[in-house]
RNA sequence: GCGCGGUUAGCUCAGUGGUAGAGCAUUUGCUUCACACGCAAGGGGUCGCAGGUUCAAACCCUGCACCGCGCACCA
């Protein structure tokens, strides 16, 4: 770095540095290395994705952690890789070749429309992982996985295979969450309730009494006929409520509480169905049956049953052996059971058509506006519909010892409250429905001949085998991520080494979806789960991960989710380019507290930006110095302000580590904003200038060497958050040099990570409380002193000449630096100075401060002044008069500790001195 | 309905019993020889509400309100 430029230019710098990265295999993770081992395996993005905001929350943290492991000495692998993302994807190229083509993929059929996925995937795959590349991602791209490669297929029919063989997935028909758009069966984590603004409608049915002309109840409709003549119709009407009155054609029974003085003496009788209107009456009696599910509160307090489109109403139909009628296709369409109008027609179209006919029909009571609850297919956002179908479930495995190791804290979840919201869910689980109804995923090996049924992973002999259509649930894939990707089902070198991982970096919602289910495959494939039989790998703690970091959720600035419809989602490439993806990462760091969302604003990659310009040039003005790098401290030479910077620079040490020991990394870039930019550049690198305008070579040289060790120690310390200017700074000052190359020699990213000092070298170089102290106070005064030039509107390019009358020794250099600081002439120190009428004083605790002004000021300048002093007087005694309250109060004295004590007694009388300088100023004003 | 978070300066957030903090924004003054992506000095808060515990509460306890999230088969 011969030199440098005025600004930190990010663009020149960053890809140069990666690609040095990846040619030096810096990122290669090395299973024989004698190193201990930290692991990270990233929670794969879409492979058709582009990078949003919350993966470069997400793969910062992931980068920062990896970093920091390096520099600690570890082994560490962070393995990087894409899911190959079922629906989306399948819908992402469904929909080009609709727009391309004018085709569905039935038209090309299933192996065709394959083809162009997998075109797809090579064409778009890699967008992404450039993407990563650009924020800095030291991921070992040589171990890059995606959920389709052929190994990893491989595991994923094992498992199933496996599984199946231990009867935990069957095959069933079921109640599932069924997709009208995807037209695929979906888990019922990928429903999301959400309140819908609707009716709820009051229709009235005649009760029928019809005792014998009933056949069986479980029989199907069109056996259930009543001979016309023997239907006695009653007075009595029912009014049901219902906010799906386009389902009246598929119920099978009415519901009643047999508790319900209102309704109990119906059970048993009929009603007549009014849907289908066409249909006979004869054809539309269903019993009135009795069923503790009811709740007599709500609505009427009478419930239709459709057991073929309501789970509720399913079970009710299981325990009544209720007929079922389907009147909803696939696509959410009608079909003819549901009668001649809607047959044909959408649901929700359907429901208005119903309507129309039951007010015709003269039954419809009311129709009130009401919100209720609906579940909402996640990926198409439209309302799922319950429908039976024939479906691949799950009964999840190893679920205690997955209970168990985050109960028991030998997992921990950052923040901890998650656990809670695992082990609820974990607590309550049904089955997983893991087959959907799509062609791009793992097609699920089973094959049917007729009657017979093979599970295994290659197609059985003979001939007349065809394949399960369906392809598996994706997070059937991914759940095996932590493990898959490192060479299961073989005990290689890499498992050995980096199962099971360090720490997992994801959020919060997907906790159900992956992190819960990446633990139960942990235990079931990697360990000795109760139910996993004899393996390869019998790992005492067979779970994936050690610590789970839960990210929040990126908002904008006004609090609202990103989403491409808004509109309100920053491209990270464009802000990377804007201001450098340091700058986009530290930022983003800063304004990223555990466990809360974050509010994305630009400014925080602006600040980010700023930041990395200040280290820039504070390095920058280290380089204008010239000297020798990093030569040795002589602590005979060591002025206050070095002492102090070191001091500061232990803290910050310590407190970096610590809060990335705790993942609060808004707190460790918080804690390096401070130290660098508050403490180094404001206070540290002025009171040097001292020393370089003065003609000391000695101290000089000595300052440089602090200046050296401090740099070299803070760009390592930032490292982790801003990889590419510190690699950039750690070679051109010169800091890589005296390393070995294995240790920081040859890149930033290997080089040790500070330690803080310990108490010898505090000795050594006599860092001590006092020198804490005095250099507060130091730069106290100087804050005064410029407070007082304020006052006396004198702009700080002006010279000026202080005099102070001091309370304790300084030496020459402290004075010297006070004067540099002030930007004064002269700092005279004078111990029986006398101060002429109209000079400015500030009381501070090195002493009295003087600012002479030979008369310079304006009557008006003098007024202002006069009122703010008054001011400052008044808050001072408000100050004494509270503290002075405390201590008149015996309670107080008697109860408190005696340091609380001696703090406010000592607070008083400092208040009281303060009290009596302003009051003398105030004085010498008028 | 149950559970979990949150409520502190205009904004975003730190602050787990003893003098209310930061960044941004704002005001004023500075083209001071590292940095205007900067420097300096200010102004700004009855810590959501009501009780309680305590010598002392932003902090602990109880209740309430509002915002957000998760779970839940009220049609």
């Amino acid at each position: 770095m011969s030199e440098l430029s005025k600004a930190y230019e990010p663009q020149s710098v960053e890809d140069k540095w990666y690609a040095f990265w990846l040619e030096q295999g810096c990122f290669t993770a090395n299973p024989a290395s004698a190193k201990p081992a930290y692991s990270i395996v990233i929670p794969p993005p879409n492979v058709t994705g582009m990078l949003h905001m919350g993966h470069v929350l997400n793969n910062a943290i992931q980068d920062i952690l990896s970093r920091k492991a390096r520099m600690d000495g570890k082994e560490v692998l962070w393995l990087p890789g894409t899911d190959h993302a079922g629906i989306a994807t399948q819908v992402m190229v469904e929909k080009q070749l609709k727009k391309e083509e004018k085709k569905s993929r039935h038209d090309l059929g299933r192996e065709e429309f394959l083809k162009r996925v997998w075109v797809w995937k090579e064409k778009h795959g890699d967008i992404i992982i450039n993407q990563l590349k650009k924020l800095g991602c030291s991921c070992d791209w040589t171990r890059e996985r995606f959920t389709m490669d052929p190994d990893y297929s491989r595991c994923v029919q094992k498992v199933f295979v496996e599984l199946y063989k231990k009867g935990l997935i069957y095959r069933g028909k079921r109640m599932v969450n069924w997709c009208p758009v995807s037209q695929t069966a979906l888990s019922d984590e990928e429903v999301e309730m959400k309140p819908q603004k609707g009716f709820l409608y009051h229709f009235k049915v005649q009760v029928a009494d019809c005792s014998g002309a009933v056949s069986a109840p479980n029989s199907a409709v069109t056996d259930r006929r009543c001979i016309e003549g023997d239907i006695k119709l009653t007075d009595t009407w029912l009014t049901i409520a219902t906010t799906r009155p386009e389902t009246i054609p598929g119920d099978t029974a009415v519901a009643v509480n047999p508790k319900d003085p209102r309704y109990a003496h119906l059970i048993g009788k009929h009603i007549v169905r009014p849907l289908p209107a066409e249909l006979p009456q004869g054809q539309k009696l269903i019993p009135i049956i009795g069923d503790e599910h009811v709740d007599f509160e709500f609505g009427t307090g009478v419930l239709k049953v459709t057991p073929a489109h309501d789970k509720a109403d399913f079970d009710i139909g299981a325990r009544h052996k209720l007929p079922l009628i389907e009147v909803i296709n696939a696509d959410g369409t009608m079909n003819a059971l549901a009668g001649g109008p809607l047959a044909g027609l959408d649901r929700f179209k359907a429901r208005k058509v119903a309507v129309e006919i039951l007010t015709e029909q003269g039954v419809m009571i009311e129709s009130k506006p009401y919100e209720n609850n609906v579940g909402f297919s996640q990926r198409a956002d439209v309302p799922i519909e319950p429908r039976l179908s024939e479906q691949w479930f799950l009964k999840y495995p190893a679920v205690p010892e997955s209970k168990a190791c985050v109960a028991e804290g030998r997992m921990k979840f950052h923040p901890d409250r998650w656990a809670k919201v695992y082990d609820h869910w974990l607590t309550n689980i049904q089955d997983w429905c893991i087959s959907r109804q799509l062609w791009w995923g793992h097609r699920i090996p089973v094959w049917y001949r007729g009657e017979e049924i093979h599970c295994g992973l290659e197609a059985p002999a003979g001939s007349g085998w065809t394949q399960d259509a369906d392809v598996l649930d994706t997070w059937f894939s991914s759940w095996l991520w932590p493990f898959a990707t490192m060479g299961w089902p073989e005990p290689t070198e890499t498992l050995k080494k980096f199962y099971p991982t360090t720490d997992l970096v994801t959020g919060p919602d997907i906790i159900f979806f992956w992190v819960a289910r990446m633990i139960m495959a942990g235990y079931e494939f990697m360990g000795e789960a109760e139910s996993a039989g004899p393996k390869k790998f019998a790992l005492p703690d067979a779970m994936p991960f050690q610590n789970v970091y839960f990210t929040g959720i990126i908002r904008d600035k006004q609090g609202r989710k990103m989403s491409k419809t808004l509109g309100n989602s920053p491209d990270p490439l464009d802000l990377i380019a804007r201001y450098g993806a340091d700058a986009l990462r530290f930022g983003t760091m800063r304004s990223a507290p555990l466990g809360q969302d974050v509010l994305f604003d630009e400014k925080d990659v602006e600040l980010g930006r700023n930041f990395c310009n200040k280290l820039w040039n504070a390095c920058r003005f280290r380089q204008m110095q010239g000297g020798e790098v990093q030569g040795e401290i002589d602590p005979a030479l060591l002025s206050n302000d070095d002492q102090w910077i070191l001091l500061k620079l232990d803290t910050a040490i310590r407190e970096v580590t610590l809060a990335l020991n705790e993942y609060k990394f808004s707190e460790a870039t918080g804690a390096l904003y401070r130290f660098f930019w508050s403490e180094y550049c404001d206070w540290y690198v002025e009171a040097s200038k001292a020393v370089f305008f003065g003609d000391d070579a000695a101290r000089k040289a000595n300052t440089l060497a602090v200046i050296d060790f401090v740099l070299s120690h803070a760009v390592r310390l930032f490292h982790p958050f801003v990889p590419f200017i510190t690699e950039e700074l750690w070679h051109g000052m010169g800091y890589a040099t005296d390393m070995p190359a294995n240790q920081g020699g040859t890149t930033i990213l290997f080089a040790p990570w500070p330690m803080p000092l310990d108490e010898e070298i505090k000795a050594h170089y006599g860092l001590t409380d006092d020198s804490l102290k005095l250099a507060d106070a130091k730069y106290g005064l100087v804050t005064q002193g410029r407070n007082l030039r304020r006052e006396a509107n004198l702009s700080t390019g002006k010279k000026i000449s202080c005099v102070l009358k001091p309370t304790r020794e300084l030496a020459p250099h402290d004075i010297a630096v006070i004067r540099v600081l002030l930007n004064a002439e002269a700092v005279e120190v004078a111990a029986d100075y006398q101060p002429a009428k109209g000079t400015l004083t500030a009381r501070t605790e090195l002493g009295e401060l003087y600012l002479p002004l030979e008369g310079l000021r304006s009557p008006e300048e003098l007024d202002a002044e006069k009122i703010r002093v008054a001011r400052e007087l008044e808050k001072i005694e408000a100050e004494i008069a509270k503290v002075e309250q405390k201590l008149a109060n015996p309670n107080f004295t008697q109860k408190v500790p005696a340091a609380v004590l001696q703090e406010h007694s000592q607070r008083l009388a400092e208040w009281r001195a303060k009290r009596d300088s302003v009051k003398a100023a105030l004085e010498a004003l008028n």
